[in-house]
RNA sequence: CGAGGCGUAGCGCAGUUGGUAGCGCGCGUGGUUUGGGACCAUGAGGUCGCAGGUUCGAUCCCUGUCGCCUCGACCA
């Protein structure tokens, strides 16, 4: 690409609506524009490298022997209601309807559709096994888009969903795309790691997380410092630490004015967060339930949602934990309480703790679990950094990731109930088992960049950099410039290997700026020393030119680029 | 959905105690420059987010509305 004929814009300064770094390089670099609140177009460059990206899972998925196909974006609303998620997935799904006002959804993912692909070729046990892939855009109606590329409305996914006719065939359909999905994260060159994770709105058996470690991601990763053991904070087991007891104390209810947080009364009452016990008040379901964690931890909302199997989990409006506890908010106490009570198993160790009393400026002191009672006891809270791994004797450390792709063993769920089903050796009717595996093609780009930066701008990895090669030319009015400046462009993309010139009329700080803010791996700056036969090579990752002459410059080209 | 902030030229911003607007960058033209975002001159470019209201007069005050950003929507 010339950049004097072509569209190509950069703007000098920071973006203003974009907080995250990849969020303001990308639309810096006039590879994305913002069209609206989670909404973005592709610009040229932004086009090349999405297309790069497609290009590698695309390869990596044709390997696996899984089949492309293009599913529809605008949906009949009728399969979702059917599979139960038109529910499930509630206010997130974007709904239309059309002139006759039958209502439509827009895709946010596509489990239903391929099953409705797959009842076509799914009558015997030999139909078995296939995996189908597509490569399209989602809707979503996001709660709240956020961090640029990250977490957009509409996107563009590569979705995979396999077919089995039992768990055992599925495992090792899923273990193929597992082992592609580690090779397109190399590929692309991200810094990641794979963790245990939710199943969420999916459902399913098992899903596993591909998460690109960043300052800037959404997820607590919780990995061990001895082992390779790694999971999502959400499904992060808690090893609790069995304390043997103190003698046990007389119950007594303490005056605690306007102290109604944990951080409050442990200061006013000079005792350490963990002598405390949180109770938390919970709508799930729409029944009410007390749950309990230690002072100094919190609550993790998927694994007390799971243990409930419920659908929707919130926090009691203030009213309502005012008509239970008959207090102000801040001193709800498990004793006394006519709701159920979920306590957390850590404190089965504590003794002698202090609860709210159920009554404005009111604690227990010196509480024991015989003080009240429990209708469940499991693990409801969070992991801390430092903790027990659970499968070594290591230490918890967080970092923080995007969630670039997931892969689910779904079992049985979707075949069941939209009814999949084939006849196995013995002429009996079997559920289908799948397993379905997701990436965020943007998000890795928006990952990779996060990664790959510095005050310049965005570095490309080589392997999907929109442009591989950059020739800054300097002055574009030498002839003799500007002839070994065309002739390395008309070289160089003739052998495959794309590379932009930059021929306009602008000062040569202008284009070395503009080179770097756009990442290009590799410059060559053509100017006055072709007299001397010579031109300048540079890695955007290093800070040094170096001369080459123009007879060896391809050759040092074509080694880097591979 | 809650709280806060912001909407003024393509981009980033200033401003008007109410009298229909300016700066920097970018853009056009002419010239001087030419190896890390040049300089001089001269221009073009705005229904001051939108709709009401108050006023002789509103970009400014008031009301509503839309859009965007950040935080929150879990730690009692």
């Amino acid at each position: 690409m010339k950049l004097s004929e072509n569209f190509f814009y950069t703007l000098r300064e920071d973006v203003k609506d974009e907080e995250s770094v990849s969020g303001n390089l990308l639309v810096k670099s006039g590879m994305f524009k913002k069209v609206g609140n989670g909404i973005y177009m592709k610009l040229p460059l932004g086009q090349k490298v999405v297309e790069n990206v497609k290009n590698i899972i695309r390869e990596c998925m044709n390997e696996t022997g899984a089949k492309e196909v293009t599913m529809p974006m605008l949906l009949p609303i009728e399969l979702f209601q059917k599979s139960g998620r038109y529910e499930a997935f509630g206010p997130s799904i974007f709904k239309l309807n059309d002139r006759y006002n039958r209502p439509y959804v827009l895709g946010p993912t596509h489990e239903e559709f391929f099953v409705l692909a797959a009842t076509m070729k799914s009558h015997s046990y030999k139909d078995f096994p296939y995996t189908l892939y597509q490569i399209g855009n989602k809707y979503r109606d996001e709660v709240r888009p956020r961090l640029g590329l990250i977490r957009t409305r509409e996107f563009t996914m590569k979705d995979a969903y396999s077919f089995d006719i039992n768990q055992e065939e599925s495992d090792k359909s899923y273990q193929k795309q597992f082992d592609a999905y580690n090779k397109i994260c190399k590929k692309v060159g991200l810094n990641y790691v794979v963790v245990r994770a939710d199943t969420g709105v999916m459902g399913g058996l098992l899903s596993e997380e591909f998460q690109a470690i960043t300052d800037t991601g959404e997820d607590i990763l919780v990995l061990c410092d001895n082992c390779n053991y790694s999971s999502n904070i959400e499904v992060s087991r808690c090893i609790d630490k069995e304390i043997d007891k103190e003698p046990k104390q007389k119950l007594e209810k303490v005056y605690t004015p306007n102290a109604g947080t944990i951080e409050e009364i442990s200061k006013f009452l000079g005792k350490p967060k963990d002598k405390f016990v949180k109770t938390l008040i919970y709508k799930i379901n729409n029944d009410f339930y007390a749950c309990l964690v230690p002072g100094d931890r919190e609550i993790n909302e998927t694994k007390l949602a799971k243990l409930l199997k419920a659908q929707e989990i919130n926090l009691a409006e203030a009213e309502d934990v005012m008509r239970i506890t008959k207090a102000n908010v801040g001193f709800a106490g498990p004793i006394g309480l006519n709701i159920p009570v979920i306590m957390d198993s850590a404190i089965k160790y504590m003794s002698n703790f202090i609860v709210g009393a159920n009554e404005t400026d009111y604690h227990y002191t010196n509480v024991n679990i015989e003080d009240f009672k429990v209708e469940i006891i499991d693990d409801i809270k969070n992991v801390k950094e430092g903790d027990k791994c659970p499968n070594c004797q290591g230490h918890l450390i967080f970092k923080k990731g995007i969630e670039v792709g997931n892969t689910f063993k779904l079992g049985t769920k979707y075949s069941e109930s939209l009814g999949l089903n084939y006849l196995d050796e013995n002429n009996e009717l079997k559920p289908v088992v799948m397993g379905c595996y997701g990436i965020g093609v943007e998000r890795i780009v928006a990952a990779v960049v996060e990664q790959n930066n510095d005050e310049k701008g965005i570095i490309w990895p080589m392997s999907i950099a929109p442009y591989k090669v950059g020739i800054v030319l300097i002055d574009s009015k030498d002839t003799k410039q500007l002839e070994t400046a065309n002739n390395l462009y008309n070289t160089l993309n003739s052998m495959g290997i794309e590379t932009i010139l930059d021929d306009r009329k602008e000062r040569p700080g202008v284009k070395f700026n503009d080179m770097d803010l756009i990442g290009i791996p590799i410059r060559i700056t053509v100017g006055k020393k072709v007299n001397d036969n010579l031109v300048e090579l540079k890695r955007r990752t290093e800070k040094e030119n170096i001369d080459i002459s123009i007879e060896k410059i391809i050759e040092n080209i074509e080694k880097m680029c591979k």
